[in-house]
DNA sequence: AATATATTTTTTGTATACAATTTATAAATA
DNA sequence: TATTTATAAATTGTATACAAAAAATATATT
């Protein structure tokens, strides 16, 4: 058996503990539902439960994880999240257009035109730096984090609603980019808030079938 | 010795233990600063460590303890936080104008009532419930969640920053009250926005003394 | 067969012991 | 005296054992 920690290791084991069972969750191998038994875990891993509970204890709170099992969120919680993201992605995007340096903003195209012309993955990452690099623009510590626990939570339901190739979504981009580069803030927060409705709109129409 | 907690108790411990250490967090007991070591806590309440660090962990995740020690948030915390605050409040100003009834919008002007006859005690509660009843007109718990936990942050405050009296704030309410009667959301948005940055002002006024 | 009840199994909650780390204190050096 | 360095004390991190609770299974009853 292979141990995934080793003692070694400088940081406390609940520290990677939870990284390791996020990244788990995150790219599907812990798919929604899933029941998140501490030994079983504690096992996998090599360490006792102890860590474990740590762990779990903190992706409960992130909402990666509802009564010991991994999150399968509804769509009263994608509404609830995208009322949130509307109103701090908004302002974070009007903050861009009036903060961003130019070369900052030209990354904002290059991400553009990886939409158009790159690979999936290529599309899949640019697409959330898109986001991330406009949601930094606030400066903003704590909304920056309330932000990326949302987005955790909705990236976990990338498998069921296929969304980086969603209709005019690369094109819904561009014009916040071009918002953005013309500093016009008021046009950015609502290009973005549009845009963010479109996304829900796009993931409420798959999920209900 | 008086154990605080008896065994006969129906839920886990550690939710007592956590409600019970927040508690003395929020009113006091324990202030900004102070060191929570695991086995004073585990040993006032008559428990073991085990329930006490996950109630610690649950408070560090909420950020009313930081480093085994009861938070003091400092100005940039504050101003992060009320850049939230203005954001979803404000929107939630918009909400109780657009779908408030007429007997929770007479609540509303109670509370204002209260702000300038109330003992300290009652114009200290009239101004939270104030803030909260409009923030559930949001009808998202995804986002009261969030105002609630910054709320508490900022309450740790109340001993340093007197605000239950701060000049204008109750003529504040009184104004967003009006905008919400009359179903002004915009301008409600507006006033809440100016009134939240009215209190943020006057926090780092007393603060940077 | 369906429902209720008892029994077993699994899983979580809590206490405790000890190791690792951090923090405080004392001693030594410049 | 101020600053290191060594030592001791306090505190946290982890493993483990057992109790309590929850979940699953089997048995009995209608």
């Amino acid at each position: 058996m292979k141990f995934v920690l080793e003692s070694n290791s400088s940081r406390p084991a609940y520290h990677h503990c939870y990284e390791i069972l996020r990244d788990k969750i995150l790219n599907g191998e812990l798919p929604g539902g899933t029941k998140i038994v501490e030994e079983k875990i504690a096992a996998e891993l090599g360490v006792s439960r102890t860590p474990i509970r740590d762990s779990i204890r903190k992706l409960e709170y992130e909402g990666l994880i509802v009564k010991k099992r991994v999150v399968n969120p509804t769509e009263k919680d994608l509404r609830n999240m995208f009322g949130v993201r509307l109103l701090l992605e908004g302002y974070s995007a009007r903050c861009a257009a009036n903060f961003l340096k130019e070369n900052e903003i030209e990354k904002l195209y290059e991400y553009v035109e990886i939409g158009r012309r790159g690979t999936k993955e290529e599309i899949m990452s640019a697409n959330e730096s898109f986001h991330n690099d406009i949601v930094k623009a606030s400066n903003n510590p704590v909304m920056i984090d309330i932000i990326d626990r949302m987005q955790a939570i909705i990236y976990l339901l990338r498998k069921t609603v296929v969304i980086y190739n969603r209709p005019h979504l690369i094109d819904e981009h561009e014009e916040i980019y071009e918002a953005i580069k013309a500093r016009d803030g008021e046009r950015a927060e609502m290009l973005m808030k549009k845009h963010l409705e479109m996304d829900l709109n796009f993931y409420l129409h798959v999920m209900g079938r």
